[in-house]
DNA sequence: CGGAGGATTGATGCTGTTCAAGCGTAGTGG
DNA sequence: CCACTACGCTTGAACAGCATCAATCCTCCG
């Protein structure tokens, strides 16, 4: 996985990589502000956390398996998928430090998850945790926020594969990945990018030669330079534009 | 809109229109099962709802709107969309019976909603609504659950949008449309599409022209048979195959 | 009877897919 | 140190499915 690890590419990229903060502790520290939980529901939670660690490629749970958890990321990156009997796979979402996972407490997960490279993540046990929050209504309506937004996303998504272009496809998602990585911190300028290809393919609504020609093309156009394991962003006016609603 | 108020045709068809119920009161009464509340969370919500009717083409609420309530529909049924700037619209879903509308309760509706024929509904004030539920937790888990189910169809339209062939598009709406009237209990056979064709191209991310000719070939292969205002299914078997997962 | 609106059908074209070959880099082992 | 492999990515050529453009039909309704 050469392409992920975003070395410092000596000439022409003058590329730093985001500083790799490893926190490996089971906390809810690096949650993203946009769903940040205030502190005193933060401390609610943590007791009854318990850390999980993945490596590459590692199942954190599949599709239409008993939902026994929920977890908040807190390193790394997953993705969310589907797939349908004959292979056809549709990459419903990526999951990002932060990010909770099984929110919804359906008895089932509605997607699989895997981890796209080394991830840490806080389990919750999911009966202990509604019951915690049968006590915590204003937790409660918290989460529910957060699941309300990620639907309000998932119809941003359907939008997308329904009606837009290849081109503004990748470009929505590029942008996409910047505010998201924006609101936890990271570089909003160079994207890095922990999937390959395919994954975004999968999640676009595309085939991988669609995805890496349209890249190319952004990228002779001067709107975006592809860099070892990522994509530095150029034109953000071309950028919004493409992705505009 | 004649094709959408189901006449009796007389003569090859022999279809009978569903029961016309008018129920005309702002009661919960109709919820369906699968998303059905108890009796005695009813009971807790009833005295909020004010009943509102809504003529064929009327809006109940534009997207990014201030959103000041929740709805419960009582009869008829709405198209929730999204459109971009040029004018491609995504119709992110209808909305029957029983169904809640605003129930992630962000700050602003993430869709419109208007209505396909005459429909009522219970609207809540969202701010009572809300205080209502945070002394109510076991509500607000149902609440909670319900959006989560929204949740998972989401996914599963995205996985229509992004990897499904126009035919199983089609058999899939129907057979889905199919489950949703089961569990309402109307017409299992015969599916009446309030909807008008458009409406499902833009639902299913293709043209009307596309919509059209999917729905003349599965009827002169014999899957379905075209009714005027609606559809009945005959090959039970192949749109089962067709919309399997 | 005539108009309006939706639906259907046909001819043609384009965007993205499919099939296929080649490239670049990392990792492995002689 | 370098050949060899593996894997992901890129690029090209041909194709297909659905879109576009356009005409016609159907039904309702004034």
């Amino acid at each position: 996985m050469s392409t992920h690890s975003l070395p410092v590419s000596p000439g022409i990229h003058p590329y730093r990589p985001p500083a790799y903060r490893p926190d490996g502790v089971g906390t809810l520290r690096r949650v993203s502000s946009a769903t940040a939980l205030p502190l005193a529901e933060r401390d609610a939670l943590e007791p009854l956390s318990r850390r999980v660690a993945l490596d590459q490629k590692q199942t954190l749970y599949g599709q239409d398996e008993p939902a026994a958890s929920v977890y908040n990321v807190t390193s790394g990156a997953l993705r969310l998928y589907r797939i349908l009997t004959d292979g056809r796979r549709q990459v419903t979402g990526f999951a990002f430090p932060g990010d909770f996972l099984g929110l919804s407490m359906l008895d089932r997960f509605s997607v699989s998850a895997d981890a796209l490279g080394p991830v840490t993540a806080c389990r919750f046990e999911r009966l202990a945790f509604m019951d915690l929050l049968r006590g915590q209504p204003g937790l409660m309506m918290h989460l529910h926020a957060i699941t309300g937004q990620e639907l309000s996303r998932a119809k941003d998504m359907m939008m997308l594969l329904g009606r837009r272009t290849a081109e503004e496809r990748i470009a929505t998602f590029l942008t996409g990945l910047q505010a998201r990585y924006v609101r936890i911190g990271r570089s909003a300028v160079t994207l890095e990018l922990p999937m390959g290809r395919l994954d975004i393919a999968d999640h676009l609504g595309l085939t991988i030669e669609t995805v890496s020609r349209t890249l190319s093309r952004l990228d002779r156009d001067g709107a975006i330079l592809i860099v070892p394991g990522g994509v530095r962003l150029i034109d953000q006016g071309r950028l919004d534009r493409l992705s505009a609603q």
